[in-house]
DNA sequence: CAAATAAAAGATAAAAATATCTTAATATAT
DNA sequence: ATATATTAAGATATTTTTATCTTTTATTTG
């Protein structure tokens, strides 16, 4: 819809890595797909992706996994989805026209530019770790089940 | 982005169709694909469709061709999309969960329902018929070049 | 150092979305 | 009536997205 499944998959890893690795663990492949209902081998496609961005760390072997630090949990949601999908969804216009512009305007292109602004904002603001409290609470899910 | 690119080019189709026979003349797929830019043969498919759904009329043999008249030019572009995408971009999480909710809200839920209900008071707010007079001063476009 | 564990990388498969091609049906005009 | 123009319908192809499977590499621990 907004976003791909690949990016949706990866806004929850991140912020799910986030609350798990916030008192130093690390979390597996297995853990992070349970603890978001997402396919194990697709989600650690894109756990790859987003660490060779630094969106977040891994290390291999025994005791690896992933996991985020002080700084990387300030990375905001927009960096994700830049990162995923691009950034149409900051930029794009709503009927797909490439030339849309301030002077070449499409029929919608003024009630989107504020949506998209809404959107930018929105994810600007969220950082990674932000959820972290509301998770565990209970307040926040990033679950089905 | 937003839609599907279906949906984009449907959205592109009704608006230009509108234009095209506010004086009683029928547009041809031929001239729907050129005016917005779409292919030929996957235009012609979305239009099958929207005229099925009773978004848009069509009639065949010579001088036939797809138009609106003042009532279907009423329709909003959001039935266009639940048409054509359904309503999910209305109605789903932004994260994708099936059954995020006010009670068991995903991290982005409260964010997302206000972007969601801008996307749908826009579309609704706009009807088929409403962007003729702007596409023909030019102020409007709906085609790339 | 060897064994075990975990992510990284690469290859393949399945499903969905987008695009094209062919034939049929219908309406118009001569 | 016949030829022509046009959409409708059905079949097929291509591309992209999503998902899975296998092998390699790195790290830790005994």
């Amino acid at each position: 819809m907004f976003f791909s499944k690949t990016c949706e998959y990866a806004i929850r890893a991140v912020i799910f890595i986030a609350q798990k690795s916030e008192n130093g663990n690390k979390v597996s492949i297995k853990e992070i797909a349970a603890g978001i209902d997402s396919p194990e081998h697709f989600i650690a496609k894109i756990l790859q992706d987003l660490s060779k961005r630094g969106l977040i760390q891994s290390s291999k072997g025994p005791n690896g996994g992933f996991y985020t630090d002080q700084y990387t949990r300030k990375h905001t949601l927009a960096d994700v989805v830049k990162a995923i999908d691009g950034d149409k969804i900051f930029t794009g216009c709503g009927l797909g026209l490439k030339n849309c512009s301030e002077v070449k305007p499409c029929p919608l292109h003024h009630e989107f530019k504020a949506i998209r602004k809404q959107m930018y904002q929105t994810l600007q603001r969220a950082t990674v770790g932000e959820f972290n409290e509301s998770l565990n609470l209970g307040l926040r899910y990033i679950k089905e089940r």
